[in-house]
DNA sequence: TAGGCCATCTGGTCCT
DNA sequence: AGGACCAGATGGCCTA
């Protein structure tokens, strides 16, 4: 019989709702325990545990089995011998009903690993995204929507090779998103979150004063205090505080562009008192500092910048603007920087490759 | 308390 | 046969 049969107290419903009602304790801690591949673990635990100390027994009763199907089996349900239709059904014998439960938690295992494998994807998906948050993740539907927003915007800034309206850009990224999302991007690009409303249609649309005064609606304005200017709850005000501030997409925006924002150029922003994280979602970023992550993001980032390396001479800060040619269009960041991390690239993206 | 989001289980289908 | 993938069902948690 199994080592651990079913009616055991580990194995009733309700005694591991995390891991659903019929997944083992066992596995459970050892789940925890290992990080990777951990379902797979619970699988061969399941399948050692249960499948290869009972070889044996399930051997005799495979030939029990093969017994039944011959032998008894020709009684059919009738009691007519000999005049069955279809095809035929096994009986389901106690050690095949078994054997069905330890393949079906080994199943619940490999889907939760699938789906935990999925998960992470998203996570590193939302990293990569604007408005990254450990405290407040967006939801994976949002997540998936803001991406592909961003890879809009991203490749439209890229083909016209103009400078965006910046409200624009914003009401692109939050372009079905959902109201609380959009107050959330908007607060984490440090937009008045009440000016980008979003309709039952997912359409964005600008409600403010002036573009202007609704990107820039104070001399200067800290994350927080421009999101505690939309009214929406001091939950997005608390949760803004780990985002990358919008400061970091206004540099790479301006240093892409060649002028400044009110914003940017304040004397807050001068003094380094608030030297924003620079990071532009692992596509372009400056020297000041490399986010936690940022093995992770260059790994998509950096691809790009040697693309663009290999055709331009970096360090230049001329741009032709209006071009439509990705040629012409110089990114005017400290890549050269990151072109010294090439040796460290493969290091990085180690993870990446396996 | 309703609704949204999520993790998990489960059975079906397809592919190797 | 077994694994991957998918979608529906279900229950828990959280928030407005």
């Amino acid at each position: 019989m199994l080592t651990l049969p079913f009616d055991e107290p580990a194995m009733r419903p309700g005694t591991g709702t995390q891991y659903g009602a019929n997944f083992p304790l066992d596995c459970v801690r050892e789940i925890k325990v290992s990080k990777q591949e951990p379902f797979l673990k619970a699988a061969d635990t399941i399948s050692q545990t249960h499948i290869k100390t009972t070889e044996d027994e399930l051997e005799s009763e495979r030939d029990e089995d093969e017994r039944e199907e011959l032998g008894q089996e020709d009684e059919d349900v009738d009691g007519l011998p000999g005049r069955r239709r279809g095809p035929r059904k096994k009986k389901m014998t106690k050690g095949r009903v078994d054997r069905v439960k330890i393949r079906r938690q080994e199943a619940n295992a490999r889907e939760r690993s699938r789906m935990h494998g999925l998960n992470d994807a998203l996570d590193c998906l939302r990293k990569v995204v604007p408005c990254y948050s450990k405290t407040q993740k967006l939801s994976k539907i949002e997540t998936l929507r803001l991406a592909k927003n961003y890879i809009w915007a991203l490749s439209e800034i890229l083909s016209t090779g103009k400078r965006p309206d910046l409200l624009a850009f914003v009401q692109a990224l939050c372009k079905g998103l959902s109201q609380p999302t959009t107050n959330l991007v908007a607060g984490c690009l440090q937009l008045n979150a009440r000016n980008v409303i979003t309709d039952h249609n997912g359409e964005t649309s600008f409600t403010g004063r002036s573009p202007f005064d609704a990107m820039y609606p104070a001399p200067y304005h800290s994350s927080t205090e421009a999101v505690a200017s939309s009214g929406h709850g001091s939950s997005t005000m608390d949760s803004a505080k780990p985002f990358r501030p919008f400061s970091s997409y206004c540099s790479a925006y301006e240093s892409f562009y060649e002028s400044t924002s009110p914003e940017c150029s304040s004397p807050q922003f001068d003094s380094g008192a608030l030297s924003p994280p620079i990071n532009f979602n692992g596509i372009f970023s400056l020297k000041h500092e490399e986010p936690a992550d940022y093995g992770k993001s260059c790994h998509y980032g950096m691809r790009y910048c040697a693309a663009v390396a290999g055709r331009n001479s970096l360090g230049q800060n001329s741009m032709s603007r209006g071009s439509s040619d990705i040629r012409d269009i110089h990114v005017p960041y400290d890549i050269h920087l990151r072109s010294q991390f090439y040796p460290m690239q493969e290091e990085l993206n180690t993870p990446f490759h396996n």
